[in-house]
DNA sequence: TTTAGCACTCAGGAATGCGGAGTGCTAAAT
DNA sequence: ATTTAGCACTCCGCATTCCTGAGTGCTAAA
């Protein structure tokens, strides 16, 4: 059954001014923006909370939207934010002069995210599957030391500078890098270990260990990157919002915002086609933590049909549009980010 | 003049009990310890605090241990504390299977050290200066792409995927690559701009802003180099302690620990030669944000005599000693990882 | 259907009182 | 000269009480 007109606008007014101040909303204060007296504001309010739309904190405070009553809000409700050019083109701007490797561009992100809407946020890279090495290089740095670095089939690189304690000829790597990359490359984490053993025995004389050491340094890298990984940051903005005063409260979160190993192991919501970001609040969380706090997610794309997700935390009360167009605007920029040389399809396709 | 020894053993009892229980300590307590009555205590305290060693939060509460008494504790009372064969172990192990490259190294021994101590920690790289590009590689990825990897003189790498609108051959990308290595390696930051210009005018017909392009980025990572990194870790932990149970408190210092720039322009205090850890207390330290927070300080080698520092912040209540003992353990284990390979001079150098 | 009026509820701040822990001081004990 | 027992005193923390103001629900009139 459909909500009439002027609940819904009881509503959205209750909603937005309790994001705004923080206090509960009286009938007074409606009663002044439209005009009936308090008393009518005090049957429909009365009514909207038989409906599950408002709670109150107790007998004589103003009411307060429910989670019910926030979900309406942004599923029915809410204007979406539209940001100005201004601020899209400094977000962009922001990202681009950080564009640097994928970590360290979504860890940036983040605290962009954090500093842009003063909550907290994740984000999640893919989670990448059945990753190969694409390529070795080693890179001679002195006579006992060398540069490995290699490159996987999602574009990503690691490097790591070996010390030995023996010498190495330029031609010694070499042929260390022809034999990387013709007998290691395209391999999964699970098909190195056997190979590897056969190889290295094979290749013994040249030399000693070297291999293996490579190899698994190049396991250990798969390994790290099919893990996701997670950066969080501006957990100290939480403080500043009133309903983490208690401490406690503030506290729980901070630790859960913390498990690194918890998040990166959160089942992600298959977001919508047509809208990239997803809200959701309170209860609706499946994290007993989070039970009381809203999520902003959004999504972005790595590349190669890989997905990550950015997201917001922060109390129920929150100004959603303002936050989902922020983080939504980041996310956008990230996949442009990822995939720029691959052309969006069709978009400046049509002629004039 | 120095303190009688009865007085000595009451303050280290003092600090030692007011460290494990955060309740301030009464003249009851440690008569209890001592064979002495509570009046006999009482008395002692009251010179204590008339030294300044001590003092009381109110008339009726027992006493804590201000500045300067735990000053002297830390100087003279405090029992170096040896951590376990089996700690040591543990923490070097834990170094030993992160080694990566040298930022994830540092981001993941700071990540350790709160985890180790449960107090917020931060870690500053060395902050290098006059630093030169050592070498260019690029790496092909595909017709249109290709990698840029380079190594400055610290033997840090960074690497960014350039993707291209136009094609490009491997020769092409091999001519770029000397050019690179000869004109661009071992140029400052400052030296590299006007430079910059001539030669990629020079050899513009080759490859169109190519190289003005990985230049730039080379300069960005210089750029980025010679500043300080800074990460910070464990924030979470400090809402635990008693002390920051008041959410002004906690947020203030937590910002001042968000504060990365604010880091990076630290003053580094010069370590003391013998031992490796310094430790600030309370208001010995400079920035306001920490007058009544302690930090415990570990600097250690990057290697190239260049030094970059860990720390612990934390309330003046705190276990210098067990703080003190696990930092350092990191901060050595963090030498020597970077220094594998340099021996240690003369470490095993004597015969027998 | 809306509104005015009124009794009712309840959080939260100020005022008060009380018990306990710990002190400082004095005078006796060693 | 120290140490100790004893006692009056201070003051936090806690609970209790009281009060006020904001906001409600209900009823009856417009």
């Amino acid at each position: 059954m459909e909500l009439s007109e002027r609940k819904k606008r009881i509503l959205r007014i209750i909603v937005e001014n309790y994001v705004a101040t923080a206090e509960p909303v009286g009938s007074k204060a409606i009663s002044a923006e439209l005009a009936l007296s308090s008393a009518t504001i005090r049957n429909e309010m009365a009514d909207l909370e038989e409906l599950g739309y408002l709670e109150k904190p107790h007998t004589s405070a103003g009411r307060v939207p429910s989670p019910k009553g926030y979900r309406l809000y942004v599923n029915e409700l809410m204007e979406e934010q539209r940001l100005s050019m201004e601020e899209t083109r400094q977000i962009n701007q922001a990202l681009q002069i950080k564009m640097q490797e994928l970590d360290r561009v979504i860890d940036q992100a983040g605290k962009m995210v954090a500093q842009l809407t003063n909550y907290p946020t994740f984000a999640l890279t893919g989670g990448l599957k059945r990753l190969t090495i694409r390529r070795f290089d080693l890179i001679m740095v002195d006579s006992t030391s060398f540069i490995v670095v290699i490159m996987t089939d999602s574009k990503q690189v690691r490097n790591k500078l070996f010390k030995l304690p023996t010498d190495l000829s330029e031609a010694q790597l070499q042929l260390l890098t022809t034999l990387l990359n013709t007998s290691f490359t395209g391999k999964t984490l699970e098909e190195l270990t056997p190979e590897l053993m056969r190889v290295a025995e094979h290749a013994a004389g040249s030399a000693y260990g070297l291999i293996s050491l490579v190899v698994s340094f190049a396991m250990e890298c798969l390994e790290d990157l099919e893990n996701r990984s997670v950066y969080t940051s501006g957990a100290n903005h939480l403080l500043e919002h009133p309903e983490y005063q208690d401490v406690g409260k503030a506290q729980k979160l901070m630790n859960y915002l913390s498990d690194t190993p918890r998040l990166s192991s959160l089942p992600l919501p298959e977001l919508s086609g047509d809208d990239n970001t997803k809200i959701l609040i309170g209860p609706e969380n499946v994290a007993e933590e989070l039970k009381d706090t809203s999520v902003v997610l959004a999504s972005y794309d790595i590349g190669d049909g890989m997905k990550g997700v950015i997201g917001v935390v922060g109390p129920t009360r929150m100004d959603y549009a303002k936050v989902a167009a922020k983080l939504s605007c980041v996310a956008e920029g990230l996949s442009h980010l990822f995939g720029q040389g691959e052309l969006p399809p069709g978009k400046d396709g049509e002629t004039k």
